[in-house]
RNA sequence: GCGCGGUUAGCUCAGUUGGUAGAGCGUCCCCUUGACGUGGGGAAGGCCGGGGGUUCAAAUCCCUCACCGCGCACCA
């Protein structure tokens, strides 16, 4: 029966096959430069002078492989990034990815204890790092291919890494020049130090647990105190209670009085302060400063000595006495028996409470005050009006020159820069960008290269990570340089990345952009949501509902994968997928597939003429109703609602164009009638092409694969096919 | 505690400025040898979370309650 079709390309008269097409298009658009907006203009495909439009890639940490919220990513940006370079816009999307000081190291530590059983102190600094870069060299690699994989076209020649020569340029001139205008300080604060990962973390890197634990209520001279942490109480020699708390009125501030406690009597002074809460317990509470922000505070207040109980590696010091050297753990029950046996007890109750846990190595954290490195955010900046980093971060959301997507992120930023404390930048890791600090003797030197004389030892410690993400937007266009892609692709255009990132990212890059260069990073903030699986849980290891995007990409197509991650994903919602929507997709595939077939076989002996102008008055309404749908899809793409989109597309190829439209044209095709035969089949390939275009940016490699065979004269890749609808000009 | 979402067909979700409820998957029936069974036609199935209000008209706007989820802050 296919014996009827001679000149159809006989790839048409088998089933789609994505796995035969893929590599070979993506190769195809590689070598044709045209991710390369330089590329375009020299081709003649861009004009010199058109709009840009830029986007960086959110990097990938390189602690493995990319996960399908990765790909949703990709998908989502290169549907950005496509649509801009078919309209014809200067389009720069710019690949990298993030060395990720602590994910990364910590990931390597697991990888040669459970290897080699040894541990980064028994290789030594230099060793260990060298053994993290191979890894994250291997991780790179992979990930590079995985992207590529989805279809997605990136510039690969301005490809970045957050630690590569470039980058760690920028991070020292970035740190100098904040040391040197005194927004960067080194010094004694309460900081969370993580006993496991032994180092500082920042605020955002902590996850709150609940626990179940016992609350005792002790007594304290002539005071009963409620404690969950009896074990950070042996240097207690200050009571608190709120000024206004008439049970207590008798006791003055400053006041004596010398108490039983664990180790023996203690001299303990009477403090009045506005932050208790009388409700809480008894209204009355001993402080630990060395160990609690909240006492601290306080004792900072009122100027009252801090000692520290616990050390480094979560164990009791010698103020402990007999408890000296035991951990927290092993010694909160003995020291509860030695209290009960002193009498000193007086009820325990059960209680649940949020605990500090660190986000990568899950550890408890202890409160220490550490010497450390931090930024200032509430110092007037005398070049920038005097504003601090604090409103530099909330101007531009406030006066609208940044747009968030969704909206009502805006009030979880404001909220979050509003109540931000002086960011703690330092960390005791090995990986990472050194701070470019160095001393000798009683001196201390900041700068870009290391001092020329000798002598001068460098900080050990390394920048928080996010350090080196925050200049991401011009660090990768070539900043501190003054270059060409800086001066024309920055501000980027969009930040296209996870709600849950919007902290730790989102708001450093707009604080280090709006210091250093004084303009905004992105003009507009989209967010999108977690992909979880069919049933809306967490993808993970333990469920085993982890969907892999190259599984799943074998299985069924890039393609198919992409579509289903983008219809049904708005911005800031979390989305949904399983294998069933995918395969839904492999099948709308094929369905173009076959519409080519049935549109080129039954149009064989008809020549496609772009011009065409004699339409029947049917196909002419026919016209009417898809240029509508088309202008309406324009219209939703500029305001990146690509969920509406992607469906509209599927829904009017499938319903409308292929189940009534061809099913009329049947007969039409077949009848007597020269002009109605004519008119309707430059409408099948009209339309076919313009569907083919317009679904590019979700489907590109099977779109790109039906292009190379429709009979338009002249054609260029469909990657950087002009769009076909204008509705500015229109 | 403060804030933000969500609640629409069995499941997962759309529903643009208020105008007679939609899709995918699933279920049931039927059809089909020239584009496609990865198909076609049809059907069942929804007081659009509860209550109240505005309106000629509310899934959509306002108020309120309930439940689910998330973020931030956390009390010793």
């Amino acid at each position: 029966m296919k014996e009827d079709m001679p000149d159809i390309n006989p790839k048409l008269l088998s089933p789609y096959n994505p796995k035969e097409t893929e590599d070979r298009i993506y190769k195809l658009w590689e070598e044709s430069g045209f991710f390369n907006p330089d590329t375009c203009i020299e081709k003649g495909i861009t004009k010199a002078d058109a709009e840009p439009f830029s986007i960086v890639l959110p990097p990938p940490n390189v602690t493995g492989t990319l996960h399908i919220g990765h790909a949703s990513m990709l998908v989502i940006e290169d549907i950005m990034v496509r649509f801009a370079r078919m309209q014809g816009k200067r389009t720069l999307w710019i690949p990298g990815t993030d060395h990720a000081a602590i994910a990364t190291q910590s990931k390597v530590e697991k990888i040669i204890e459970k290897e080699e059983g040894k541990r980064k102190s028994d290789l030594g600094r230099e060793e260990f790092l060298k053994r993290v870069e191979k890894f994250a060299q291997e991780s790179h690699d992979t990930i590079v291919s995985q992207i590529k994989k989805m279809g997605a076209s990136i510039d690969w020649s301005r490809e970045a890494f957050t630690l590569d020569e470039k980058r760690s340029l920028a991070v020292r001139t970035a740190f100098k020049q904040m040391y040197d205008d005194g927004l960067i300080y080194r010094g004694h604060r309460i900081v969370n130090w993580d006993p496991k990962g032994q180092t500082v973390i920042s605020d955002d890197e902590i996850v709150y647990k609940e626990e179940k634990t016992k609350f005792y209520y002790l007594k304290y001279g002539p005071f009963t105190i409620g404690t969950a942490r009896p074990e950070t109480k042996f240097g207690d020699k200050y009571v608190v209670m709120h000024p206004d708390d008439a049970r207590y009125s008798k006791y003055k501030h400053g006041d004596k009085l010398i108490v039983e406690w664990i180790n023996g009597p203690i001299d303990a002074t009477i403090i009045k302060d506005e932050s208790i809460d009388m409700e809480f317990g008894t209204g009355v509470m001993t402080i630990t400063p060395w160990h609690s922000a909240i006492d601290f505070e306080i004792a900072e207040r009122h100027n009252l000595d801090k000692e520290q109980i616990i050390d480094k590696y979560g164990k009791l010091l010698p103020i402990a006495g007999d408890f000296a050297g035991m951990k927290i753990k092993d010694a909160r029950a003995k020291i509860i028996e030695r209290l009960e046996e002193k009498g000193l007890v007086e009820k325990t109750e059960d209680y649940t409470h949020n605990i500090a846990t660190a986000e990568r190595t899950e550890a408890v954290i202890e409160p220490q005050i550490m010497n450390q490195w931090f930024i200032n955010v509430n110092k007037p900046i005398p070049a920038r009006n005097n504003k601090t980093l604090k409103e530099l971060m909330l101007d531009p959301v406030s006066n609208e020159q940044i747009d968030i997507l969704p909206e009502n992120f805006k009030k979880v930023y404001f909220n979050w820069v509003e109540n931000l404390r002086d960011w703690c930048i330092s960390r005791q890791i090995w990986y990472g960008h050194r701070i470019p600090v160095w001393y000798k003797n009683e001196e201390i030197y900041c700068g870009i290269e290391a001092p020329k004389e000798a002598g001068w030892i460098q900080d050990e410690d390394t920048l928080d990570t996010w350090f080196s993400s925050g200049l991401w937007t011009f660090s990768t266009l070539g900043w501190p340089e003054q270059t060409k892609d800086l001066a024309d692709y920055h501000p980027t255009t969009i930040l296209e990345t996870g709600y849950d990132i919007i902290f730790f990212w989102v708001a450093r890059m707009i604080l280090m952009s709006q210091y250093l260069l004084g303009e905004i990073p992105f003009k507009t903030v989209y967010l999108h949501g977690l992909v979880r699986d069919a049933q809306g849980r967490k993808m993970s290891k333990s469920l085993g509902n982890i969907i892999d995007p190259l599984d799943v990409s074998a299985k069924y197509g890039a393609d198919a994968v992409r579509m289903s991650l983008v219809i049904g994903t708005g911005p800031g919602n979390d989305s949904k997928m399983s294998e069933d929507k995918i395969k839904a997709y492999k099948n709308y595939a094929n369905k173009l597939w076959n519409i080519t077939r049935f549109v080129l076989s039954s149009t064989e002996n008809i020549e496609y003429d772009e011009k065409f102008d004699s339409w029947t008055d049917k196909d002419r309404a026919l016209i009417e109703e898809r240029n509508s749908i088309m202008k309406t899809i324009t219209k939703e793409m500029e305001e990146y609602k690509f969920y509406l989109v992607g469906d509209k597309i599927y829904q009017y190829t499938w319903a409308r164009f292929a189940d009534v439209i061809i099913e009329e044209s049947k007969p039409i095709l077949q009848g007597d009638n020269t002009e109605d035969k004519n008119s309707r089949a430059q409408f099948l390939l009209e339309t076919l092409r313009e569907i083919i275009t317009v679904l590019h940016p979700f489907m590109p490699f099977v779109t790109e694969e039906i292009w190379s065979m429709l009979p338009i004269k002249n054609k260029n890749l469909l990657m950087v096919t002009p769009w076909p609808i204008d509705n500015k000009n229109a």
